[in-house]
Parts: C-alpha cells; structure tokens; sequence
DNA sequence: CTGTTAGCGCTTTCAA
DNA sequence: TTGAAAGCGCTAACAG
C-alpha cells in the first residue's frame, strides 16, 4: 500500500475532492485533463499531484452527459460461437481501443433479441454501432432517424442506403468455381447456409449462376446452418441422394470441414476423389488434417475500414452512405484438384 | 414510417418532452419507467403513450450518474484467439443480457495492457467486472480499494482473497494420467503452456507429479504458446529429442491437436503408436479428424457461477471471499489408448 | 490563464 | 399520488 493512492474505500473521489487538495477551482481540475485546454503547466502539475494521491479518474458517465459523447461503440454480433467471429470481434476490439473507444457487446443468440438490443442502444448513447448481425430496414432506418452512426459488416441493407463493409462473396465464388471447372470437375454439389443469411445466399447464387452458364443447371443442394455438425450431414445427405459429387462448394468453412470429415468417413478421398471448397479463412481451415481451398477474407482489412468509416460518421453524422467491398484472397489448400497456376488469369 | 415514433432528426427526447406531451411534470415521467414507484395506472398510461409517441426511452447514463449503478459488466479476456474464449464470452454475454446487464469488452493483446484497461474500468463506473485475463495482487487489490466486485475466471489470486470460479486442473489432469499410466504407457511427455499462464501450470504440476510417483521423472516437457501452430512445433521438438513417446500430456486441447497433426506427419498413428491429451474440450476437439481424448470444462456452469458471484457482490460489496471450482468431465475420445471403462474407479 | 456559473437528463427526497 | 427542487460529476461558455 506504502506510497499507494489515499483514498476512503468506497466513496470514489471526485473534481471537487482533487481541486481542494491541489488548492485550486474545479474546472482547473477539469480542464487539467482535457488535452489542449488553455492551463499553466504548473497549475496542471499540481492538480495531477493531487488527483493521483486521491486516485482520480474523471468520470466517463458524468463527462459523456454533457459532452454527449460516450466513447462507447456498440458491436453486434448474432452468433459468436461461428469461429469466423471470434477473429471479428477480436479485429475489432484491438482497434477501437487503440482509438481510444470502448466496447460494448451484444452478442444475439437469435434474431429475434434485436429489438430489445436496439433499445438497450439507444439508452446508453453510444457512439455508433458496428453491426454483423441482420438488421431489418426498418431497424437500419431508426439509426437515421436517432442520428446513430451505423455501419453493416458483411451485410448490406436493402433499400435504404447505409455505410458498411463486406468480402466480395460473388467474386470469390466465382474464383473458386472457375478453377474448379478449368480442371474438369463434372458433379458439382452446393452445401448451403441457412436461406436468411444474406453473405450465404450471394456465395450460392453466384456459385449456381456460373455452373449454369457452363452447362450444369440443377446442382443438388443441401442446406446447413453453418456449423460442422450440419456440414457433415449435408455431405451425408448429397451422398445418399445420388452419384457422389467430384466438387461440393460449401457456404463457408466449417462446414466445408465437416463435409470433408463426413466424405472421408464415406471412404473418398480429398482431393483425388472429391474436391471440397470453402469460405472464409478461418484458422481452422489452415490446420494440416485439412487444408482447406478457401478464399481467405481480409479480416483485419475490413475490421479497419469498418470502423474508419465508422470514425467518419461520428465526427460528421450527414456524412453520405458508402458501401467498401474488399476481395477475398484465394487460398490454395490441398482440399481440391486445382492446380497451383502461376500464370493462371 | 406511418405510426412510427415522431421524432426531431436527432435531438433525442428527454423526460421533460415526455412530460410536456403528457401534462404532468417531469418526475411523474421518472416514475412511470420505474417498477413499482408510486403512480397511478392511469398518469402511468398517459406517459407511456406519449414516450412511445416520442420515441423516448430513459437514458441510462443520466440515471447512472445520480443511481450509482451503470448496468455495465466489464469483462476482460486476454487472448479472445484462443478458441476456447469465444465459448466462454458467448455464455457471459448471454447470461448478462439475460439478467438485464451490458458487456464492456476488454481484449487483451499482451499483459502489459492492463493497466491502461483498469483505468478505463474506473473511469466507466461499471457495476463489476469479471477477468479472465492475468491480473497481478497489486492490481486485485485496487478493486477492493475502490469497492469495485471482481470475479477472476479461471484463476486467482496469490496472497489476495478474491471470488473466483475454475475448473480443478489439477484433478482433470490427475484422472486423464492416472488412465493413462493404468493401461501401460510408458513413454511419456509434455506439452506445456507459457510459464506465466496460472492453469497452465497447474495441469503441468498435477501431471508431473503423479507421473513421478509412478516412477517416471524427468518427462521431456515443451513449451507452446496454447496455439495450434506451437502445439505442432512441440511435437515435433519431441519427437526430434529422443524417442518417440507414447503419451503426450498437452496443456490445452488447441495444441494437442496441433501435435496429432504434427505426429500423423511423421507417419505415427494416434493412438496406436502415440496417445494424445488435452484440456477444455473445444468444439474442434469433437470433430471426427480428432475426436481429442481431454477433459471438458463446464463452460456454462461456470460463467453462471461467476455471474452469480458478481450480482451478489454487486448487492452486497461486503460479502467475503469464495472461490468455486468445478470439475471437469472426462471426453473419452479416439486420440488415446484407454479403456472406455464404466466399472472404473 | 483562472474561477464562476449554468446546465447535461435523470432520480429522489420533501411537502402538498 | 403528485410536483418542486436539489443534486449526481462533469464540461463549457463567460467574464475577469
């Protein structure tokens, strides 16, 4: 305790507490803490002498009342237990305190908590909000309507125009499917993530539109809900419905984990048999048991500009919504028959 | 929009608005948005309409300011990449937001953070905090100066009391061994976790210990980092020393399957030649490449505990110290050599 | 540069 | 049951 600071347990010390001690008016003390005020060093001195005897902190809550200003930003998130989000959320965290903002956390454990999420948001006057779960429009629109800056991560709105980032799910696909069939795979399969999930539906949709195109309409699909557990069933389920396929792109990577885990279980070998794609870049997918053939997301990329632009609209709240599309990096695992290309285009 | 809450773009509404609209005086709006305060039903009814019509909701930083009681939990967590947090996080957000109590979220990068971390806490007035981040006794100590509850998850404190919950590491790894050795593994080694991670050490201990009564001193030990890529290097910094052994111990699930991967690339199989344990029991744990041999931690029996423990704290500063620990239940995977045993003891 | 003063939006006595 | 008034701890004009 020796030279630690003097205090009477409990009653926390306040502005008023440090400027008798330091023999000077409040708002010295007040203005001692606010970088750039117009203070004599000395004065300065003398009152942070006395606030660290005392133990003083200004108060966060009493200064965000009147300078509406929270330092808070509201992260949500719906599942965390999703592998991908971790790493997210992570990002996130690590940035916005190197910005000197806090972080508050709503992690949903369904869609329909939003609402009372929401409520909890605007009582607590954060400062904006980052968002990678699925807002309605009419949810997006009350950001507007209340003035909190928002931005979507992997997620757009639909009709109403709103600021956020997002991998190029489309373009990604598209890269993968084309090696796939550049090197002659015929039986495509799709492993699905659930039909709400908007990321999820453009990696199919745009995975279909290019077989199509190339002469495979009506790719069989089974439907997971992003975990391992239900990749591995939709494998089970593509398998027993028919031929096996020779390439199963799957909505994301766990999934494309458990379907490799269940195609293995069915004796195939991966990738001489069966080639399995993903989506992502999880860590998990780099571990050596699989490998996977992915594109990697640039999480740290994104997680950066998300909250850039997020910076942005705290300091300007008219500022005009912006839409940042990053591409995914194609990672060549060793969980599908494509070949290593150089001078491949 | 139709008969959606009238609203002034931005400025958000106050208590007195509410009143304004309502006819009656501001504190009547106060007491109508706490439960059970003196009102009558129908006063009651007429500011709700008029808060809805307003889009008005209390602001929890003002009423903070004057209850003392922010409704904010901080949690601290140091390395949210670990796989195994996510879990953890996952479960105190939901339990908290079930109980009506925010989440500041603090992750740490390194340990040297901490104290720009805590300043935060004392500047945000949170209700209580939970750690599942290395906290030294100074440290500790400075929550009881300043009155703030703190329930360490996971660890705890050397010479200071403190409420905590954990998972007995010492008797999970006593039973894993004690198996082991029961079925004739002979060759035994370690793969530890950093020197200055608290659990870590422990399972170690508890490992080495038993192993040295039954006759086996001196364990060749490696040190990882709790990551699947320094599990792999453990492995092979194992398997380079000497000869192989037919039992490694790992200090968390992660790097044990690191190290099944790493001795499945130098041609051993698991658990044939080599059985492989771990601790926590992760989800990628389960999974069929896998399926680790380790002991699971009760990851939600333990958060309600340490959300119990804090709320209680909360209510009532004084309460003493306690600490709980839960045991862990043995997995009986695929990645060791024992016996399923039901008549065991 | 410094102190005085007026709030931020709310809860909580205290009388009525 | 209600309203008036006094703060919670701080910042931000405004004079001096």
């Amino acid at each position: 305790m020796g030279n630690g600071p003097i205090q009477n347990r409990k009653r926390r010390a306040t502005s008023y507490d440090v400027a008798r001690l330091a023999g000077v008016s409040q708002s010295a003390v007040s203005r001692s803490f606010k970088p750039g005020a117009s203070i004599a060093p000395e004065t300065r001195d003398r009152v942070m002498a006395a606030a660290t005897r005392l133990g003083y902190q200004p108060d966060a809550i009493a200064r965000g009342l009147i300078t509406k200003r929270s330092g808070i930003v509201a992260i949500l998130i719906s599942n965390l237990t999703n592998l991908y989000y971790p790493e997210v959320l992570a990002e996130l965290s690590q940035e916005l305190s190197a910005r000197d903002m806090r972080v508050l956390l709503f992690s949903l454990a369904n869609e329909s908590e939003v609402d009372r999420v929401l409520d909890q948001i605007w009582r607590y006057r954060v400062d904006g909000v980052i968002s990678a779960a699925r807002l309605t429009d009419a949810q997006i629109r009350q950001f507007g309507e209340r003035g909190v800056p928002l931005v979507l991560y992997n997620r757009a709105a639909e009709t109403v125009p709103c600021a956020s980032v997002s991998c190029d799910s489309a373009g990604g696909e598209r890269e993968l499917v084309t090696r796939l069939l550049d090197v002659g795979h015929a039986r495509f399969a799709i492993v699905a993530g659930p039909e709400d999930s908007t990321v999820g539906e453009e990696r199919v949709a745009a995975a279909r539109a290019l077989l199509e195109r190339a002469g495979h309409p009506d790719v069989p699909l089974a439907r997971g809900r992003y975990s391992y557990e239900s990749g591995e069933a939709c494998m089970r389920e593509l398998l027993r419905q028919g031929p096996a396929p020779d390439a199963v792109i799957c909505a994301n990577d766990v999934m494309a984990i458990g379907a490799m885990d269940a195609a293995r279980a069915h004796d195939l070998r991966v990738p001489e048999q069966i080639s399995i794609v993903g989506f992502d870049g999880v860590a998990p997918a780099r571990w050596a048991s699989y490998r996977l053939t992915t594109i990697r997301q640039p999480v740290r990329r994104m997680t950066r500009a998300a909250i850039a632009m997020l910076a942005e609209r705290i300091d300007n709240p008219d500022l005009i919504a912006e839409r940042r599309v990053f591409s995914g990096e194609l990672i060549l695992g060793a969980s599908a028959r494509i070949p290593a290309a150089q001078d491949y285009r």
